[in-house]
DNA sequence: GGTTTGACCCGTT
DNA sequence: CAACGGGCCAAAC
């Protein structure tokens, strides 16, 4: 396997609950700046054998991802309700409270 | 093998 | 401010 999808699996493993990450952040923490498709590619792939919490991924937008990914976006947003994530009145996450820090900033001092 | 495509991002216009 | 376009990486044609 890949060392960037092993990266990124990594990362999306450790997103807490009732927070969500970008696919940009993401990218960059799993040491490929400027590269959110590789993300995409690695969300694709790992599916369903990995067991991921790919729900808490989306877009910068807070856009969540499209029907054929979980069947339905009322499947997807379920979850993330059921973790205590606040969405807009316009059907987006609100970013600006759910939005994931990210690690600190101590622990790429470590790698 | 080159070309196209995808659950995208960011600096520039 | 909104819109645009180039960039990035991996897989499927």
């Amino acid at each position: 396997m890949n060392r960037h999808y092993e990266q990124v699996y990594y990362w999306v493993a450790r997103i807490p609950r009732g927070k969500v990450a970008t696919y940009g952040q993401i990218a960059r923490w799993s040491g490929i700046p400027r590269s959110a498709r590789a993300v995409v590619w690695a969300m694709r792939a790992a599916s369903s054998a990995l067991r991921l919490p790919c729900h808490r991924v989306v877009n910068r937008a807070g856009v969540l991802a499209p029907d054929y990914v979980f069947g339905s976006k009322e499947q997807q947003r379920a979850l993330l309700e059921r973790e205590g994530v606040q969405f807009l009145p316009d059907g987006r996450i609100d970013l600006a409270h759910s939005l994931w820090d990210g690690p600190s900033p101590e622990f790429f001092d470590e790698l």
